[in-house]
DNA sequence: GGGAGACATCGACGCGTGTCACTATTCGCG
DNA sequence: CGCGAATAGTGACACGCGTCGATGTCTCCC
């Protein structure tokens, strides 16, 4: 119970797949707020956008003209994504890059992996009940 | 289903990975709802319980006890979560017994991987994507 | 056939959130 | 050194959504 990955606090290092284990109250409610980061249609754009532009990385002033929305907005998003931890700022001169977190990408991959039977079940009597 | 790949109404059969182009509007709300549909503690916690339970499958009266909320409050996430595909219902007897869809999980896979870190494949469609 | 249990639906309430206009801050440039 | 541009913060508003209690529907069992 000490070091077993999976700090409840932090859905990066941690994401546990889903199908597992059970995920306890604690674990979902760290990742929760991460997917509903995503569960957006204008930061799911702004994802793919960064993740598509050149070298990966664009400013606001690179991403606002895809939208017909507000500059604050824009940046409310941006902001939400990074929170979330999955967009990193780099500030240079007067224009913010942002770019996709690479980790944050991995942790959504390990939620939803599925369950891969050369994976874990080593000596576990489970019985890979599952699927046969 | 043909294949033209991406019915911007079909999240399940399309779900373009978000760093292989700029991801459009339509397509963009067309995915939102299936990711909002998990970007919720509870029901995230429900999908974990349904995959890790007995053969893959449970009952609302197998997952309620594990929750500290009202019986029509789980059967509104159950919903939920059906209405956006991720869930499959299938009645036997007095019970409701819940299945998570496999392709509703490869799509959200789909999504979040393809993280070009060898930038582009130039023009190779054998794809290879998967870990192999 | 009637009663009981499992699950869904409905209507209502309160909080979270996406959006905007306005304002603040920070940096480059002349 | 001061002005303009790029970005972030603030407050307000409207809508969406999670939750509940009450009620409806269906099925099994006696």
């Amino acid at each position: 119970m000490s070091m077993p990955g999976c700090a409840p606090d932090d859905p990066l290092a941690c994401c546990t797949p889903l199908a597992r284990e059970p995920l306890g109250p604690e674990q979902a409610a760290a990742i929760a707020p991460m997917l509903k980061a995503v569960a957006d249609p204008v930061r799911l754009r702004l994802l793919s956008l960064v993740l598509s532009h050149q070298d990966g990385e664009a400013c606001v002033c690179d991403l606002q003209p895809a939208f017909e929305l507000s500059q604050p907005t824009i940046s409310h998003h941006l902001k939400v994504l990074h929170d979330a931890g999955l967009l990193a700022r780099e500030k240079r001169g007067v224009w913010v890059y942002y770019r996709v977190r690479p980790e944050a990408m991995q942790a959504l991959l390990t939620l939803f992996g599925a369950v891969p039977d050369p994976m874990v079940a080593p000596a576990a009597p489970l019985a890979a009940g599952a699927r046969a």
